[in-house]
Order: structure tokens, then sequence, then C-alpha cells
DNA sequence: TCCAATGGTTTTGACACGAAACTATATACA
DNA sequence: TGTATATAGTTTCGTGTCAAAACCATTGGA
């Protein structure tokens, strides 16, 4: 009967969002331009930001089209598929998330010791990725923790992704793909 | 520069707003409507409710107004101040809050162990009242657990609010108040 | 050669949200 | 007793969010 442990992380939530109301840019759109800093070729298109958001793909749309209409992204279309659009952040874009309200947060979770910081990003992870579990939802680990992953021994020659058939280079092991699947066993679905 | 936490953190709370577009209200009016659920009569105000959700009071009075619209809550003039409104529940919005989607979260959290849980519970606590802290807003305690509360020893009359000069019945005193102030020591600002 | 699936956009209607202007009551203070 | 100021709420405005549904183009089977 007590819900007070989700009530705390909608309360959480909450304020983050309410935080990401500066220089005319809204929550959403923030973490737009975050997902497009981090995630990489494959998935910086609207249909990879409409999983990773969880929203509907029209939102999504008119979310991005503000974005570009502020000119923080570019849309070109995409090499192979002609259905396909690649999204890009442009100078301004970068330039925008140096002043990432997020950061506000930060300082805040720098009150807290490493041990605490460290604890609560293990509890979070793991409920996130049984979240996103249950929902069928991608989990955009990074490309070099992906089943999918071919290292390039040497470190010579660029890596691979197997399931894309895709060079990839050392940086590009870095960025989330919302084709992560985890390398390890997963945790048994009780 | 790792902002991996607060991201996480971003992304767990859009996770739980998405889930509360349901039965046609939207994740604020949900909060709301928790909120009254669980607030104390001097905090169940427009006011108690701008302060708990961090938002300008504009934007709750439309809240509020959809609210009243749907039928889930009701406004009264308070009794002494008359710019005063005093917010309550419908028995329509008690029967709204058993289709809460936070339930979905709390089963998402049924997964995690006891252990765990209380864990993340603890951590989470802390957080909140270091950021509410940070940023000069109220923190919500119950009653019971406040500075201002005087318990009647023998359980035979009511407790009593030292801060408003009211008495406070049994149920009174486990709902959460604006005007919380911790009886314990609080932890030193740095 | 259809036909279903996929990647995206558009439209519609309700609401969220901050900012700023506004009303009415309360309170300080002179 | 006024007069200023603060407080409780509402209204208005402009932009954006969001789901749902309709829509368009391309792709990839049968």
């Amino acid at each position: 009967m007590t819900n007070t442990l989700s009530r705390l992380i909608e309360r959480l939530g909450r304020i983050v969002q309410n935080d990401a109301h500066s220089f005319g840019l809204k929550p959403t759109q923030w973490e737009a331009l975050r997902f497009l800093n981090s995630a990489n070729r494959f998935s910086r298109t609207p249909s990879g930001l409409t999983i990773y958001l969880g929203m509907t793909k029209g939102t999504v749309s008119q979310t991005l089209s503000a974005l570009e209409r502020k000119g923080l992204i570019s849309k070109t279309k995409a090499a192979g598929d002609k259905r396909g659009v690649m999204l890009d952040m442009t100078p301004l874009g970068k330039q925008a998330l140096k002043a990432d309200p997020l950061k506000t947060i930060e300082e805040d979770l720098d009150r807290l010791t490493q041990r605490e910081r460290d604890e609560l990003f293990a509890l979070l992870s793991k409920f996130l990725k049984a979240m996103l579990a249950r929902r069928d939802s991608a989990q955009f680990g990074q490309c070099r923790d992906c089943m999918h992953f071919v290292s390039s021994q040497k470190g010579a020659l660029p890596h691979f992704c197997a399931l894309l058939a895709e060079p990839l280079s050392g940086a590009d092991s870095e960025l989330m793909c919302v084709e992560y699947s985890a390398s390890e066993r997963q945790a048994p679905r009780s």
C-alpha cells in the first residue's frame, strides 16, 4: 500500500524536468540534444530517438522540427534507405549543450559521497534495465559491450559491428546504440 | 565530465512520466491528485501544490481548473482568509486514484529485493532532501515528525500544531504538511 | 505485381508551461 | 485612518508537448 518509493522517483524526475526549461529549450528538446551527442550513427535517426524517449513518432517528429528551426540540429537524407533521415548536431547545438541544465543536478549529486553515488548508480541501472525489459524497449548500451561487437585485436584496424556489418572507429565503439544487446547473460525474467 | 548518473535519473523520470498518460489524465494531473490524497488541510491549497510541484502558480491554477472541470476535485473558499481556496478530492477523484499509473512502477520495483528497495529509498530520500534544501523548497514531511508537533501523551485529546495553533487528529498527523520542519538536527550544509 | 511493413511527417485537440498582467484580500506602518 | 506592500489566485499569451490517427514514400517480401 505504500507507494513512497515510486513517488520519490516521480518527484525527483519532476524536479529534474523543472530545471530543464532554460534557454528557451524544453526538457524533451534538451534530452534529444543529449541523445544526439552520445548516440552512434546507426541510432541518430528519428526512430532511434523515438525508442530512446519512449514517445510516439509523431511527437518526436515535432520536437525535431523545433530543434531544426532553432538551428541546433540538421537533417540529411540517409545514404542507403531513401526513407531514412540522419540527424546531427550543428556547432550551435554543441554550443547549447554547454549550458545543459542537467549540470545543476550533477552539482546536487556532488554532495553525496562517492560511495553513495556508486551505489545509487548501480541500483538505478539495474532498475532501469528491468523497466526497459518489461516494456520491450531497447537498452542503448555502448558498442564495445555489445554482443555484436567484433574487436580488432591489433588496434590498427577498425572494430566491426557483426549485426549491421559496418566498421566502427574507436570513438564509435564508445557511443550508444539502439541495436545494443548485452554480451553477458541477462538476468532471467522471473 | 561523466553525467551518467544524472542522465539515469532523467531517463527514469521520463519513463515514469510516459506511463502517466492514462485515462485522459496528464502526469501533472495525476501528481496533483496524489498530493491532495496525502496532504493535510493546511497544505491542500493552490499555493501548497505550487510549492510541492515546483511550478509557477499560473500553471498550477490551470491544472486545477482542468481537474475541477473533470469533476475530480472541488474548490471551496477558505474559512478565515477570504483569498484562500481549499482543495479536496471528490469521490470520483478518489475513484480515479485506484487506477494510478504509478502502480506500474511499483510492480517494476517489486522485482528488486527488499534490501535493494530500502537502500534505494534511503539514497533517494537523502538526495531529494539535499535538492530541495538547495532550492529553498519545502520538504513536506509528516506532522508527527515535525518540530511544531505537540503530541497528546494520553491519546485521548487531539494532537496539536504549535506553528498554526490548530488541533490535529491522529489521521491528520500522518499527512504531509507544507510547513514541515524536521525535528532532528539537519545535516549541516557544507 | 501486389501488399504489408517500415521510416517519417502532418493534423487535430487537449494540455503544460513560464511570464506577465490582473483582481481581491490581508497586513504593515505611519 | 489611510496608504503602501505583500499574498492568494486567476487570466491571458505564445510556444511547445503529447497521443492518436491519417497520411506519404520506400522497401521487401510473397
